[in-house]
RNA sequence: GCUUCCUUAGCUCAGCCGGUUAGAGCAUCUGACUGUUAAUCAGAGGGUCCUUGGUUCGAGCCCAAGAGGGAGCGCCA
C-alpha cells in the first residue's frame, strides 16, 4: 500500500482498499464517538476527510490531532455518509508526524487578512488561498515553457550577475566581495574594482534583454525566464525589487510581429488557466465575492474573475498609437472637468491615472499602445521615419497597468550608436552589444512580461507581494 | 523618495466629550452531543491598548518623536 496524494484519491472509487494520506490537519470536528479530519496536502485546494473512531483509536492519540499537525492516516477508502464529500478515509491508524501547538499555531481555521499572513509567509502556503496562488503560479511558469517550446523558441540563460551598467531599466544591485569595511583603493580615493572579484564592477541584472537579442541574432526565435532586480525604492502593491520576468525576443519580427505575439502569449496563458486551474481559480473568485461584500458599491469590479478572465482570452485587445492616445486624453470629459491630477500633453510619458482612464473607461478592455516618442523610451529602441517617435509598445491590463513593455530594436549599428551617445550612455561598456550590428545585423523584436503582474491579473488579488512565495521589497528582506 | 491612513486579546475589530474594573465576534481550552462540513450548545482562560517622552488631578483617547503595516503618487515589469 502506497501513500497516494489527495487530488487522485479524491477521484478514486471508494471500494474499501486500503491507503495512506499523509497531510495537515485543516480542522478537526470531535464527537463522542467519532472525530472527523480535513487533511490537506497541497496537491488540490479539496481537503479529504479522515473519520475516527474515537473508541478504536484513543482520545489521547486524537488530541495531537489539531490544526496545523501533520499526520499519516492509514485506511480504508469508503463511500462518505455526509454530503461534503464522495470518499473518505476510514482511519484504522493515525501516525503524527509533528503536533502543533493549538494554543500557539498563528493559523487558525478562521479567515485572516493578506497582511497578516504576509508576516507568517514561511506558513502561509498551509491556506487555502496561497495554495491556490502558488498552484497557479507554477501552472503559469509551466504554461510559459509549453507555450514557446511549442513555436519552436529556445530559452537562453542570460546572466544573473551582469558587469554591464548601461541598461538604464533602474536602480541596481552591486555584487562585490570586497570588504566593505576597508575596500582596496585607488590613489584618488575611489574603491579600486580591479581587485574585485570579477576585476570591474558588477551588479544584479535588471533585464536579460540585451543578452537575449545576441541569441536571437543566431537562434531566430528565444526567450528568457528568469529572476530580475530592481533597487528602486517602489513602494506600491505592483513592485517588488526581486522579481521573475520573461523576455522573449525574435529575429524578423517586427512591431506588428511583436504585437500579435504578446496578444496571443497572453491569451495562451490565461486560457492555460481557465483549463488547468479551475478549482483554484473558482475558489478564488468566490474569495474576492466575499471581500467585495465589505466594499462600496462603486468599487466593485462588475466581472467575477472567471469571467474577466474568458472576456480577456475572447476579447481583441485594442490597438493604438501614443499619438491617438493622448487626442483622445485630451478629448476626454475627465480632462475638460480637469479630473486628471497631471496635464495630457505630447511629449509626455502617460500617468497611470491615463492609461487607466484608457484601459478602463475608454475602451473597458486591453489595450496596446505603441509608437512612443523616442525621448521617453530606451535607447535600442527602433526609430520611426518621422525622427519623432520609435517602435515601442506597451500592453496595458485593467487593474494591472503595464504587464508587458517591449519593442522592435534599432539594427541599423549607426542610428543605434548615435542614440547611445546622444543619451549619455557610455559607448564602450556596449560593444558586444554594437557588433551584432556589425555583423549581420537583422529585423528584430522582443517584449519583457512581468511574472509576477500576470499571477496577479489571473489570481485576481491585489497586492503583488502575495503571488511571490518570499517578496522583497524595500526594508523587507524576511525568509 | 513624496502624500496619507492605520497599530487595542492568537486573528478581525468596537471603545462615546479625556473619567473609576478595556469589550465583541472568531480562534483556543473544558463540558455536552450517535456522522460532522470553518459542526452546534454551555462555560472558562486570554491585554506591555506598538515604543519612548510630554500635557493633565486623571491618557487606549490629546501632543511630539520613533518603529511596523496598508493605500495613493513617482520609477517600472
Amino acid at each position: 500500500m502506497s501513500k497516494v496524494k489527495i487530488k487522485e484519491l479524491l477521484q478514486t472509487p471508494a471500494t474499501g482498499q486500503e491507503v495512506n494520506v499523509k497531510g495537515w490537519v485543516r480542522t478537526k470536528r470531535e464527537g463522542k464517538n467519532v472525530a472527523f479530519i480535513a487533511i490537506n496536502d497541497g496537491s488540490t485546494i479539496h481537503n479529504i476527510q479522515a473519520v475516527a473512531d474515537v473508541q478504536l483509536l484513543g482520545e489521547d492519540a486524537l488530541k495531537l490531532v489539531t490544526t496545523g499537525a501533520c499526520l499519516s492516516v492509514t485506511g480504508q477508502l469508503v463511500a462518505s455518509q455526509g454530503a461534503g464529500q464522495s470518499v473518505e478515509v476510514m482511519a484504522q491508524r493515525i501516525d503524527v508526524y509533528g503536533a502543533a501547538d493549538p494554543e500557539k499555531y498563528p493559523l487558525q481555521p478562521k479567515k485572516h487578512s493578506l497582511e497578516f499572513l504576509r508576516e507568517i509567509a514561511h506558513l502561509r502556503p498551509r491556506t487555502n488561498t496561497f495554495g491556490a496562488v502558488f498552484r497557479i503560479r507554477h501552472a503559469m511558469a509551466f504554461a510559459v515553457h509549453q507555450y514557446f517550446n511549442d513555436r519552436g523558441f529556445f530559452c537562453l540563460h542570460t546572466p544573473i550577475i551582469t558587469g554591464s551598467d548601461a541598461e538604464g531599466a533602474g536602480e541596481m544591485f552591486r555584487v562585490t566581495t570586497l570588504d566593505p569595511l576597508r575596500p582596496p583603493r585607488n590613489e584618488d580615493g575611489t574603491v579600486d574594482y580591479r581587485r574585485d572579484f570579477f576585476g570591474k564592477e558588477t551588479n544584479l541584472t535588471v533585464s536579460g534583454q540585451l543578452e537575449g537579442e545576441l541569441g536571437a541574432l543566431a537562434l531566430s526565435q528565444v526567450y528568457t525566464f528568469g529572476p530580475t532586480f530592481r533597487a528602486e525604492n517602489s513602494n506600491t502593491p505592483r513592485h517588488l525589487a526581486e522579481f521573475w520576468m520573461i523576455e522573449p525576443e525574435m529575429a524578423f519580427y517586427d512591431l506588428q510581429d511583436n504585437m500579435d505575439l504578446a496578444e496571443n502569449f497572453l491569451k495562451y496563458l490565461v486560457q492555460y488557466a481557465l483549463d488547468h486551474c479551475l478549482d483554484d481559480l473558482t475558489f478564488l473568485e468566490n474569495r474576492l465575492i466575499e471581500e467585495e461584500k465589505t466594499r462600496k458599491k462603486e468599487e466593485q469590479s462588475p466581472m467575477g474573475l472567471l469571467e474577466k478572465l474568458r472576456f480577456v482570452v475572447e476579447s481583441q485587445f485594442e490597438r493604438l498609437t501614443y499619438t491617438e492616445a493622448v487626442a483622445i486624453l485630451i478629448k476626454s470629459k475627465a480632462n475638460q472637468k480637469g479630473q486628471f491630477h497631471f496635464p495630457v500633453g505630447w511629449g509626455t510619458d502617460l500617468q497611470s491615472e491615463h492609461e487607466r482612464y484608457l484601459v478602463e473607461k475608454h475602451f473597458k478592455k486591453p489595450v496596446i499602445l505603441t509608437n512612443y516618442p523616442k525621448a521617453i523610451k530606451a535607447f535600442y529602441m527602433k526609430q520611426d521615419e518621422d525622427g519623432k517617435t520609435v517602435r515601442a509598445m506597451d500592453v496595458l491590463f485593467p487593474g494591472i497597468g503595464e504587464i508587458i513593455g517591449g519593442s522592435q530594436r534599432e539594427e541599423n549599428y549607426d542610428k543605434l550608436s548615435a542614440r547611445v551617445r546622444e543619451m549619455g550612455i557610455h559607448e564602450e561598456s556596449l560593444w558586444w552589444y554594437l557588433e551584432t550590428r556589425k555583423y549581420g545585423t537583422a529585423p528584430h523584436s522582443g517584449f519583457g512580461l512581468g511574472f509576477e503582474r500576470l499571477i496577479l491579473f489571473v489570481t485576481g488579488l491585489s497586492n503583488i507581494r502575495d503571488v511571490i512565495p518570499f517578496p522583497r521589497t524595500p526594508q523587507n528582506a524576511e525568509f
